[in-house]
DNA sequence: AACCCATTACATACGACTTATTCAAGAGGC
DNA sequence: GCCTCTTGAATAAGTCGTATGTAATGGGTT
Protein backbone atom coordinates (compact mmCIF):
# COMPACT_ATOMS: atom_id res chain seq x y z
CA UNK A 1 0.00 0.00 0.00
CA UNK A 2 2.19 2.82 -1.23
CA UNK A 3 0.91 6.24 -0.41
CA UNK A 4 0.48 8.45 -3.46
CA UNK A 5 1.89 11.14 -1.15
CA UNK A 6 -0.62 13.45 -2.72
CA UNK A 7 -1.43 14.96 0.63
CA UNK A 8 -1.84 13.28 3.97
CA UNK A 9 -5.46 14.27 4.01
CA UNK A 10 -6.19 12.51 0.74
CA UNK A 11 -4.52 9.33 1.88
CA UNK A 12 -6.37 9.10 5.17
CA UNK A 13 -9.67 10.02 3.52
CA UNK A 14 -9.30 7.43 0.80
CA UNK A 15 -8.31 4.69 3.20
CA UNK A 16 -11.11 5.38 5.66
CA UNK A 17 -13.70 5.98 2.96
CA UNK A 18 -12.80 2.72 1.29
CA UNK A 19 -13.03 0.77 4.52
CA UNK A 20 -16.39 2.22 5.43
CA UNK A 21 -17.83 1.93 1.92
CA UNK A 22 -16.64 -1.65 1.69
CA UNK A 23 -18.60 -2.43 4.83
CA UNK A 24 -15.52 -3.33 6.86
CA UNK A 25 -16.72 -0.96 9.53
CA UNK A 26 -20.12 -2.16 10.70
CA UNK A 27 -22.72 0.56 11.15
CA UNK A 28 -22.67 1.82 14.70
CA UNK A 29 -18.98 1.16 15.10
CA UNK A 30 -17.27 4.00 16.86
CA UNK A 31 -13.92 5.39 15.81
CA UNK A 32 -11.83 7.58 18.07
CA UNK A 33 -10.08 10.55 16.53
CA UNK A 34 -6.85 10.03 18.46
CA UNK A 35 -6.85 6.33 17.61
CA UNK A 36 -7.06 7.25 13.95
CA UNK A 37 -4.34 9.84 14.40
CA UNK A 38 -2.11 7.14 15.88
CA UNK A 39 -3.00 4.57 13.27
CA UNK A 40 -2.20 6.82 10.31
CA UNK A 41 0.58 8.63 12.11
CA UNK A 42 -0.87 12.04 11.40
CA UNK A 43 -2.03 14.85 13.61
CA UNK A 44 -5.55 15.03 14.97
CA UNK A 45 -6.12 18.11 12.84
CA UNK A 46 -5.83 16.04 9.69
CA UNK A 47 -8.10 13.38 11.13
CA UNK A 48 -10.70 15.95 12.04
CA UNK A 49 -10.74 17.36 8.53
CA UNK A 50 -11.18 13.88 7.14
CA UNK A 51 -13.98 13.19 9.59
CA UNK A 52 -15.70 16.40 8.56
CA UNK A 53 -15.64 15.34 4.92
CA UNK A 54 -16.90 11.84 5.72
CA UNK A 55 -19.60 13.49 7.79
CA UNK A 56 -20.65 15.66 4.86
CA UNK A 57 -21.03 12.46 2.85
CA UNK A 58 -23.22 11.08 5.64
CA UNK A 59 -20.88 8.14 6.00
CA UNK A 60 -20.20 8.86 9.67
CA UNK A 61 -21.67 10.94 12.45
CA UNK A 62 -19.52 12.72 14.98
CA UNK A 63 -20.94 13.27 18.44
CA UNK A 64 -19.34 14.52 21.57
CA UNK A 65 -18.42 12.12 24.31
CA UNK A 66 -19.25 9.14 22.08
CA UNK A 67 -16.92 9.44 19.11
CA UNK A 68 -17.33 9.03 15.38
CA UNK A 69 -19.99 6.44 14.57
CA UNK A 70 -20.37 4.78 11.20
CA UNK A 71 -23.82 5.40 9.75
CA UNK A 72 -25.97 2.72 8.10
CA UNK A 73 -25.81 2.36 4.34
CA UNK A 74 -29.26 3.82 3.80
CA UNK A 75 -28.07 7.22 4.96
CA UNK A 76 -25.00 7.56 2.77
CA UNK A 77 -24.81 10.12 -0.03
CA UNK A 78 -24.69 7.41 -2.64
CA UNK A 79 -24.63 9.91 -5.49
CA UNK A 80 -21.30 11.33 -4.43
CA UNK A 81 -18.85 10.22 -7.14
CA UNK A 82 -16.25 9.58 -4.48
CA UNK A 83 -18.58 7.29 -2.54
CA UNK A 84 -19.48 5.50 -5.75
CA UNK A 85 -15.81 4.91 -6.53
CA UNK A 86 -15.18 3.58 -3.05
CA UNK A 87 -18.15 1.25 -3.21
CA UNK A 88 -17.25 0.00 -6.66
CA UNK A 89 -13.78 -0.79 -5.38
CA UNK A 90 -15.18 -2.73 -2.45
CA UNK A 91 -16.80 -6.06 -1.84
CA UNK A 92 -20.37 -5.53 -2.99
CA UNK A 93 -19.43 -4.26 -6.38
CA UNK A 94 -21.95 -6.54 -8.10
CA UNK A 95 -24.90 -5.15 -6.17
CA UNK A 96 -23.62 -1.64 -6.71
CA UNK A 97 -23.21 -2.18 -10.44
CA UNK A 98 -26.74 -3.49 -10.64
CA UNK A 99 -28.40 -0.59 -8.84
CA UNK A 100 -26.39 1.90 -10.88
CA UNK A 101 -27.34 0.15 -14.09
CA UNK A 102 -31.01 0.30 -13.09
CA UNK A 103 -30.51 4.00 -12.47
CA UNK A 104 -29.01 4.37 -15.91
CA UNK A 105 -31.97 2.51 -17.43
CA UNK A 106 -34.24 5.15 -15.95
CA UNK A 107 -32.20 8.22 -16.76
CA UNK A 108 -30.57 7.62 -20.11
CA UNK A 109 -33.66 6.99 -22.22
CA UNK A 110 -35.18 10.26 -21.09
CA UNK A 111 -31.85 12.03 -21.56
CA UNK A 112 -31.56 10.60 -25.08
CA UNK A 113 -35.04 11.83 -25.92
CA UNK A 114 -34.10 15.32 -24.78
CA UNK A 115 -30.79 15.10 -26.61
CA UNK A 116 -32.63 14.36 -29.86
CA UNK A 117 -34.44 17.67 -29.42
CA UNK A 118 -31.57 19.78 -28.07
CA UNK A 119 -28.30 18.44 -29.42
CA UNK A 120 -26.11 20.92 -31.29
CA UNK A 121 -24.46 20.09 -34.57
CA UNK A 122 -21.15 19.62 -32.78
CA UNK A 123 -22.72 17.17 -30.36
CA UNK A 124 -24.30 15.20 -33.18
CA UNK A 125 -20.94 15.03 -34.89
CA UNK A 126 -19.23 13.92 -31.69
CA UNK A 127 -21.88 11.25 -31.22
CA UNK A 128 -21.38 9.85 -34.70
CA UNK A 129 -17.64 9.90 -34.22
CA UNK A 130 -17.96 7.96 -30.96
CA UNK A 131 -20.23 5.44 -32.59
CA UNK A 132 -17.74 4.96 -35.41
CA UNK A 133 -15.00 4.50 -32.86
CA UNK A 134 -17.05 1.84 -31.14
CA UNK A 135 -17.53 0.02 -34.42
CA UNK A 136 -13.82 0.23 -35.19
CA UNK A 137 -12.87 -1.26 -31.83
CA UNK A 138 -15.68 -3.77 -31.53
CA UNK A 139 -13.57 -6.70 -32.67
CA UNK A 140 -10.20 -8.06 -31.86
CA UNK A 141 -9.84 -7.58 -28.12
CA UNK A 142 -9.64 -3.82 -28.17
CA UNK A 143 -11.82 -3.51 -25.11
CA UNK A 144 -9.96 -0.51 -23.71
CA UNK A 145 -10.45 1.51 -26.85
CA UNK A 146 -14.06 0.40 -27.07
CA UNK A 147 -14.63 1.45 -23.46
CA UNK A 148 -13.20 4.89 -24.13
CA UNK A 149 -15.55 5.51 -27.03
CA UNK A 150 -18.48 4.02 -25.15
CA UNK A 151 -17.94 6.37 -22.21
CA UNK A 152 -17.54 9.38 -24.50
CA UNK A 153 -20.72 8.42 -26.34
CA UNK A 154 -22.91 8.29 -23.25
CA UNK A 155 -21.33 11.42 -21.88
CA UNK A 156 -22.23 13.35 -24.99
CA UNK A 157 -25.82 12.11 -24.84
CA UNK A 158 -26.16 13.16 -21.20
CA UNK A 159 -24.59 16.54 -21.90
CA UNK A 160 -26.74 17.10 -24.97
CA UNK A 161 -29.90 16.54 -22.94
CA UNK A 162 -29.44 20.08 -21.66
CA UNK A 163 -30.35 19.03 -18.14
CA UNK A 164 -27.55 19.53 -15.67
CA UNK A 165 -28.72 16.73 -13.39
CA UNK A 166 -28.41 14.32 -16.29
CA UNK A 167 -25.14 15.82 -17.45
CA UNK A 168 -23.58 15.31 -14.05
CA UNK A 169 -24.29 11.58 -14.25
CA UNK A 170 -21.62 11.28 -16.91
CA UNK A 171 -19.01 10.40 -14.31
CA UNK A 172 -21.27 7.76 -12.78
CA UNK A 173 -21.88 6.15 -16.14
CA UNK A 174 -18.16 6.21 -16.82
CA UNK A 175 -17.50 4.43 -13.55
CA UNK A 176 -20.15 1.82 -14.30
CA UNK A 177 -18.87 1.11 -17.77
CA UNK A 178 -15.28 0.97 -16.60
CA UNK A 179 -16.19 -1.26 -13.66
CA UNK A 180 -18.12 -3.58 -15.93
CA UNK A 181 -15.33 -3.84 -18.46
CA UNK A 182 -12.51 -4.25 -15.99
CA UNK A 183 -14.19 -6.57 -13.57
CA UNK A 184 -16.02 -9.04 -15.71
CA UNK A 185 -14.70 -11.54 -18.11
CA UNK A 186 -12.85 -9.65 -20.75
CA UNK A 187 -12.21 -12.44 -23.18
CA UNK A 188 -15.12 -11.69 -25.47
CA UNK A 189 -15.68 -8.75 -27.76
CA UNK A 190 -18.62 -6.49 -26.97
CA UNK A 191 -22.10 -7.53 -28.01
CA UNK A 192 -22.50 -6.66 -31.72
CA UNK A 193 -26.15 -5.85 -31.13
CA UNK A 194 -25.15 -3.16 -28.64
CA UNK A 195 -22.78 -1.61 -31.15
CA UNK A 196 -25.52 -1.45 -33.75
CA UNK A 197 -27.89 0.12 -31.27
CA UNK A 198 -25.37 2.85 -30.51
CA UNK A 199 -24.92 3.62 -34.20
CA UNK A 200 -28.66 3.82 -34.69
CA UNK A 201 -29.02 5.97 -31.58
CA UNK A 202 -26.52 8.45 -32.98
CA UNK A 203 -28.63 8.57 -36.14
CA UNK A 204 -31.86 9.05 -34.23
CA UNK A 205 -30.42 11.96 -32.25
CA UNK A 206 -29.06 13.55 -35.41
CA UNK A 207 -32.47 13.27 -37.06
CA UNK A 208 -34.22 14.71 -34.02
CA UNK A 209 -36.20 11.51 -33.53
CA UNK A 210 -36.87 11.75 -29.79
CA UNK A 211 -39.05 8.67 -29.50
CA UNK A 212 -36.64 6.57 -31.49
CA UNK A 213 -33.72 7.75 -29.39
CA UNK A 214 -35.59 6.92 -26.20
CA UNK A 215 -36.59 3.48 -27.45
CA UNK A 216 -33.08 2.63 -28.65
CA UNK A 217 -31.55 3.72 -25.35
CA UNK A 218 -34.04 1.54 -23.50
CA UNK A 219 -32.93 -1.39 -25.61
CA UNK A 220 -29.30 -0.68 -24.77
CA UNK A 221 -30.20 -0.55 -21.09
CA UNK A 222 -32.15 -3.81 -21.27
CA UNK A 223 -29.15 -5.43 -22.89
CA UNK A 224 -26.85 -4.14 -20.18
CA UNK A 225 -29.14 -5.43 -17.44
CA UNK A 226 -29.43 -8.78 -19.15
CA UNK A 227 -25.66 -8.98 -19.42
CA UNK A 228 -25.41 -8.32 -15.70
CA UNK A 229 -27.92 -11.07 -14.98
CA UNK A 230 -25.94 -13.55 -17.02
CA UNK A 231 -22.46 -12.65 -15.81
CA UNK A 232 -23.17 -11.73 -12.19
CA UNK A 233 -25.65 -13.90 -10.33
CA UNK B 1 -28.02 37.12 10.58
CA UNK B 2 -28.09 35.49 13.99
CA UNK B 3 -25.83 32.52 14.39
CA UNK B 4 -27.72 29.29 15.11
CA UNK B 5 -24.82 28.64 17.46
CA UNK B 6 -25.09 25.02 16.36
CA UNK B 7 -21.37 24.88 15.89
CA UNK B 8 -19.15 27.47 14.34
CA UNK B 9 -18.35 25.07 11.57
CA UNK B 10 -21.99 24.70 10.55
CA UNK B 11 -22.53 28.42 10.45
CA UNK B 12 -19.51 29.18 8.29
CA UNK B 13 -20.25 26.24 6.01
CA UNK B 14 -23.87 27.25 5.49
CA UNK B 15 -23.01 30.86 4.82
CA UNK B 16 -20.24 30.10 2.36
CA UNK B 17 -22.15 27.28 0.69
CA UNK B 18 -25.15 29.49 0.21
CA UNK B 19 -23.12 32.28 -1.27
CA UNK B 20 -21.35 30.03 -3.70
CA UNK B 21 -24.44 28.06 -4.67
CA UNK B 22 -26.36 31.29 -5.21
CA UNK B 23 -23.71 32.35 -7.69
CA UNK B 24 -22.60 35.35 -5.64
CA UNK B 25 -19.04 34.15 -6.00
CA UNK B 26 -18.18 34.01 -9.67
CA UNK B 27 -16.31 30.91 -10.79
CA UNK B 28 -12.60 31.53 -10.62
CA UNK B 29 -12.89 33.90 -7.70
CA UNK B 30 -10.22 33.21 -5.12
CA UNK B 31 -10.84 33.22 -1.41
CA UNK B 32 -8.04 33.40 1.11
CA UNK B 33 -8.32 31.30 4.24
CA UNK B 34 -6.98 34.14 6.37
CA UNK B 35 -9.55 36.52 4.98
CA UNK B 36 -12.35 34.08 5.69
CA UNK B 37 -11.06 33.53 9.20
CA UNK B 38 -11.15 37.26 9.75
CA UNK B 39 -14.52 37.74 8.15
CA UNK B 40 -16.27 35.10 10.25
CA UNK B 41 -14.14 35.77 13.29
CA UNK B 42 -13.13 32.14 13.65
CA UNK B 43 -9.78 30.41 13.62
CA UNK B 44 -8.12 29.17 10.47
CA UNK B 45 -8.70 25.63 11.70
CA UNK B 46 -12.46 26.00 11.35
CA UNK B 47 -12.10 27.65 7.96
CA UNK B 48 -9.90 24.84 6.73
CA UNK B 49 -12.45 22.20 7.77
CA UNK B 50 -15.16 24.11 5.97
CA UNK B 51 -13.00 24.44 2.88
CA UNK B 52 -12.33 20.71 2.92
CA UNK B 53 -16.05 19.99 2.96
CA UNK B 54 -16.76 22.48 0.17
CA UNK B 55 -13.92 20.89 -1.72
CA UNK B 56 -15.47 17.43 -1.33
CA UNK B 57 -18.64 18.86 -2.87
CA UNK B 58 -16.52 20.17 -5.76
CA UNK B 59 -17.77 23.67 -5.06
CA UNK B 60 -14.24 25.00 -4.60
CA UNK B 61 -10.71 23.92 -5.28
CA UNK B 62 -7.90 24.63 -2.87
CA UNK B 63 -4.39 24.99 -4.26
CA UNK B 64 -1.22 26.06 -2.63
CA UNK B 65 0.12 29.48 -3.28
CA UNK B 66 -3.05 30.52 -5.08
CA UNK B 67 -5.89 30.14 -2.60
CA UNK B 68 -9.37 28.67 -2.68
CA UNK B 69 -10.95 29.12 -6.10
CA UNK B 70 -14.65 28.76 -6.78
CA UNK B 71 -15.33 26.07 -9.35
CA UNK B 72 -17.78 26.47 -12.27
CA UNK B 73 -21.30 25.16 -11.82
CA UNK B 74 -20.78 22.21 -14.15
CA UNK B 75 -18.35 20.64 -11.71
CA UNK B 76 -20.48 20.81 -8.58
CA UNK B 77 -21.84 17.68 -6.92
CA UNK B 78 -25.38 18.68 -7.71
CA UNK B 79 -26.80 15.52 -6.17
CA UNK B 80 -25.55 16.41 -2.73
CA UNK B 81 -28.69 17.18 -0.70
CA UNK B 82 -26.88 20.03 0.97
CA UNK B 83 -25.96 21.59 -2.36
CA UNK B 84 -29.53 21.15 -3.56
CA UNK B 85 -30.85 22.93 -0.48
CA UNK B 86 -28.41 25.79 -0.97
CA UNK B 87 -29.31 26.17 -4.60
CA UNK B 88 -33.03 26.01 -3.94
CA UNK B 89 -32.60 28.78 -1.41
CA UNK B 90 -30.72 30.91 -3.90
CA UNK B 91 -31.50 33.01 -6.91
CA UNK B 92 -31.97 30.44 -9.68
CA UNK B 93 -34.52 28.37 -7.83
CA UNK B 94 -36.83 28.21 -10.87
CA UNK B 95 -34.19 26.64 -13.10
CA UNK B 96 -33.21 24.28 -10.32
CA UNK B 97 -36.80 23.22 -9.71
CA UNK B 98 -37.21 22.53 -13.40
CA UNK B 99 -34.14 20.36 -13.81
CA UNK B 100 -35.01 18.44 -10.64
CA UNK B 101 -38.55 17.90 -11.86
CA UNK B 102 -37.25 16.56 -15.15
CA UNK B 103 -35.04 14.23 -13.13
CA UNK B 104 -38.09 13.07 -11.19
CA UNK B 105 -39.96 12.48 -14.44
CA UNK B 106 -37.23 10.07 -15.47
CA UNK B 107 -36.75 8.28 -12.16
CA UNK B 108 -40.13 7.97 -10.55
CA UNK B 109 -41.99 6.10 -13.31
CA UNK B 110 -39.34 3.39 -13.31
CA UNK B 111 -39.30 3.35 -9.52
CA UNK B 112 -43.08 2.99 -9.43
CA UNK B 113 -42.92 0.08 -11.83
CA UNK B 114 -40.41 -1.66 -9.61
CA UNK B 115 -42.45 -0.80 -6.53
CA UNK B 116 -45.47 -2.54 -8.05
CA UNK B 117 -43.37 -5.70 -8.21
CA UNK B 118 -41.53 -5.40 -4.92
CA UNK B 119 -43.67 -3.48 -2.46
CA UNK B 120 -44.39 -5.21 0.85
CA UNK B 121 -47.84 -5.29 2.39
CA UNK B 122 -46.80 -2.59 4.84
CA UNK B 123 -45.60 -0.36 2.03
CA UNK B 124 -48.87 -0.85 0.12
CA UNK B 125 -50.79 0.06 3.25
CA UNK B 126 -48.63 3.12 3.83
CA UNK B 127 -49.18 4.17 0.24
CA UNK B 128 -52.94 3.91 0.51
CA UNK B 129 -52.87 5.81 3.75
CA UNK B 130 -50.84 8.61 2.18
CA UNK B 131 -53.20 8.76 -0.78
CA UNK B 132 -56.16 9.00 1.59
CA UNK B 133 -54.40 11.77 3.49
CA UNK B 134 -53.88 13.64 0.23
CA UNK B 135 -57.57 13.33 -0.59
CA UNK B 136 -58.53 14.51 2.89
CA UNK B 137 -56.36 17.61 2.61
CA UNK B 138 -56.96 18.37 -1.04
CA UNK B 139 -59.52 21.09 -0.39
CA UNK B 140 -59.79 24.07 1.88
CA UNK B 141 -56.28 25.53 1.89
CA UNK B 142 -54.64 22.70 3.81
CA UNK B 143 -51.56 22.84 1.63
CA UNK B 144 -49.14 22.04 4.44
CA UNK B 145 -50.95 18.84 5.33
CA UNK B 146 -51.26 17.94 1.68
CA UNK B 147 -47.56 18.51 1.18
CA UNK B 148 -46.68 16.21 4.08
CA UNK B 149 -48.75 13.36 2.66
CA UNK B 150 -47.47 14.00 -0.84
CA UNK B 151 -43.86 13.78 0.31
CA UNK B 152 -44.55 10.63 2.32
CA UNK B 153 -46.27 9.06 -0.68
CA UNK B 154 -43.40 9.55 -3.06
CA UNK B 155 -40.90 8.50 -0.45
CA UNK B 156 -42.68 5.19 0.03
CA UNK B 157 -42.76 4.57 -3.72
CA UNK B 158 -39.04 5.25 -4.03
CA UNK B 159 -38.26 3.06 -1.03
CA UNK B 160 -40.49 0.26 -2.28
CA UNK B 161 -38.65 0.17 -5.58
CA UNK B 162 -35.96 -1.78 -3.78
CA UNK B 163 -33.23 0.21 -5.49
CA UNK B 164 -31.10 2.21 -3.12
CA UNK B 165 -30.24 4.86 -5.72
CA UNK B 166 -33.94 5.56 -6.15
CA UNK B 167 -34.61 5.38 -2.43
CA UNK B 168 -31.99 8.01 -1.72
CA UNK B 169 -33.79 10.45 -4.00
CA UNK B 170 -36.55 10.72 -1.42
CA UNK B 171 -34.92 13.75 0.14
CA UNK B 172 -34.53 15.42 -3.23
CA UNK B 173 -38.18 14.87 -4.06
CA UNK B 174 -39.13 16.22 -0.66
CA UNK B 175 -37.10 19.36 -1.30
CA UNK B 176 -38.69 19.81 -4.72
CA UNK B 177 -42.24 19.38 -3.46
CA UNK B 178 -41.63 21.66 -0.51
CA UNK B 179 -39.96 24.27 -2.71
CA UNK B 180 -42.82 24.14 -5.16
CA UNK B 181 -45.47 24.49 -2.48
CA UNK B 182 -43.76 27.20 -0.49
CA UNK B 183 -42.51 29.31 -3.32
CA UNK B 184 -45.29 29.37 -5.83
CA UNK B 185 -48.71 30.83 -5.54
CA UNK B 186 -50.37 29.03 -2.69
CA UNK B 187 -53.88 30.35 -3.09
CA UNK B 188 -55.26 27.40 -4.97
CA UNK B 189 -55.89 23.89 -3.82
CA UNK B 190 -53.86 21.16 -5.49
CA UNK B 191 -54.90 19.91 -8.89
CA UNK B 192 -57.77 17.39 -8.36
CA UNK B 193 -56.50 15.34 -11.28
CA UNK B 194 -53.17 14.86 -9.51
CA UNK B 195 -54.91 13.64 -6.38
CA UNK B 196 -56.87 11.10 -8.39
CA UNK B 197 -53.70 9.92 -10.10
CA UNK B 198 -52.03 9.31 -6.74
CA UNK B 199 -54.99 7.27 -5.52
CA UNK B 200 -54.95 5.18 -8.66
CA UNK B 201 -51.19 4.78 -8.42
CA UNK B 202 -51.55 3.39 -4.91
CA UNK B 203 -54.07 0.90 -6.30
CA UNK B 204 -51.84 -0.09 -9.18
CA UNK B 205 -48.91 -0.76 -6.88
CA UNK B 206 -51.09 -2.78 -4.53
CA UNK B 207 -52.32 -4.87 -7.44
CA UNK B 208 -48.82 -5.39 -8.75
CA UNK B 209 -49.64 -3.62 -12.00
CA UNK B 210 -46.17 -2.43 -12.97
CA UNK B 211 -47.11 -0.95 -16.32
CA UNK B 212 -50.06 0.86 -14.88
CA UNK B 213 -47.95 2.26 -12.05
CA UNK B 214 -45.33 3.46 -14.51
CA UNK B 215 -47.91 5.07 -16.76
CA UNK B 216 -49.72 6.79 -13.89
CA UNK B 217 -46.46 8.15 -12.50
CA UNK B 218 -45.57 9.51 -15.90
CA UNK B 219 -48.88 11.31 -15.97
CA UNK B 220 -48.19 12.80 -12.56
CA UNK B 221 -44.78 13.96 -13.79
CA UNK B 222 -46.24 15.48 -16.95
CA UNK B 223 -48.70 17.36 -14.80
CA UNK B 224 -45.96 18.65 -12.55
CA UNK B 225 -43.89 19.81 -15.52
CA UNK B 226 -46.91 21.48 -17.07
CA UNK B 227 -47.61 23.24 -13.79
CA UNK B 228 -44.03 24.53 -13.77
CA UNK B 229 -44.42 25.79 -17.33
CA UNK B 230 -47.55 27.70 -16.43
CA UNK B 231 -46.41 29.15 -13.12
CA UNK B 232 -42.73 29.76 -13.81
CA UNK B 233 -41.84 31.16 -17.23
C1' DA C 1 -36.05 7.39 41.48
C1' DA C 2 -34.29 11.85 40.67
C1' DC C 3 -30.55 14.84 40.79
C1' DC C 4 -25.71 16.18 40.59
C1' DC C 5 -20.96 15.85 39.37
C1' DA C 6 -16.79 13.91 37.41
C1' DT C 7 -15.09 11.94 33.34
C1' DT C 8 -14.50 11.70 28.52
C1' DA C 9 -13.92 12.77 23.77
C1' DC C 10 -15.02 16.05 20.39
C1' DA C 11 -14.93 21.37 19.30
C1' DT C 12 -12.32 25.34 18.91
C1' DA C 13 -8.31 27.95 18.91
C1' DC C 14 -3.46 29.53 18.28
C1' DG C 15 1.21 29.64 16.71
C1' DA C 16 5.18 27.64 14.65
C1' DC C 17 7.04 25.12 11.05
C1' DT C 18 6.89 22.82 6.30
C1' DT C 19 6.12 22.41 1.55
C1' DA C 20 4.60 23.32 -2.94
C1' DT C 21 3.63 26.75 -6.36
C1' DT C 22 4.12 30.90 -8.64
C1' DC C 23 6.34 34.86 -10.28
C1' DA C 24 10.24 37.34 -11.60
C1' DA C 25 14.91 38.27 -12.20
C1' DG C 26 19.05 36.89 -14.34
C1' DA C 27 22.05 33.90 -17.15
C1' DG C 28 22.62 31.78 -21.37
C1' DG C 29 21.68 30.73 -26.21
C1' DC C 30 19.81 32.09 -30.87
C1' DG D 1 18.05 42.42 -29.02
C1' DC D 2 14.77 38.80 -28.10
C1' DC D 3 13.50 34.45 -26.44
C1' DT D 4 14.14 30.52 -23.25
C1' DC D 5 15.55 28.17 -19.40
C1' DT D 6 17.08 28.21 -14.71
C1' DT D 7 17.11 29.71 -10.19
C1' DG D 8 15.63 31.81 -6.12
C1' DA D 9 12.56 34.46 -3.22
C1' DA D 10 7.93 35.28 -1.77
C1' DT D 11 3.53 33.45 -0.64
C1' DA D 12 -0.29 30.87 1.00
C1' DA D 13 -1.93 26.51 2.00
C1' DG D 14 -0.58 22.14 4.57
C1' DT D 15 0.75 20.02 8.88
C1' DC D 16 1.45 19.59 13.68
C1' DG D 17 1.35 20.00 18.92
C1' DT D 18 -0.82 21.83 22.46
C1' DA D 19 -4.12 24.26 25.34
C1' DT D 20 -8.77 25.26 26.58
C1' DG D 21 -13.81 25.02 26.07
C1' DT D 22 -18.00 22.20 26.06
C1' DA D 23 -21.51 18.80 25.95
C1' DA D 24 -23.00 14.12 26.81
C1' DT D 25 -22.56 10.02 29.48
C1' DG D 26 -22.49 7.24 33.46
C1' DG D 27 -22.06 6.53 38.10
C1' DG D 28 -22.68 7.99 42.66
C1' DT D 29 -25.30 10.37 46.17
C1' DT D 30 -29.39 11.88 48.50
Amino acid sequence: MTTPAQGLHTHVLDTLGLEIAAGECAPGLVLRTDELAQRFDVSRTVVREVIRVLESMHLVESRRRVGVTVRPTEEWNVYDPQVIRWRLAGADRPRQLRSLTVLRSAIEPVAAGLAARNATAEQCAALTECALGMVATSRGQQLEGYLRHDIAFHRVVLDASGNEMFARLGDVVAEVLAGRTHHQVMFEDPDPAAVTLHVRLAEAVREGDAEGAERLTKEIAVGALHELDVLAP
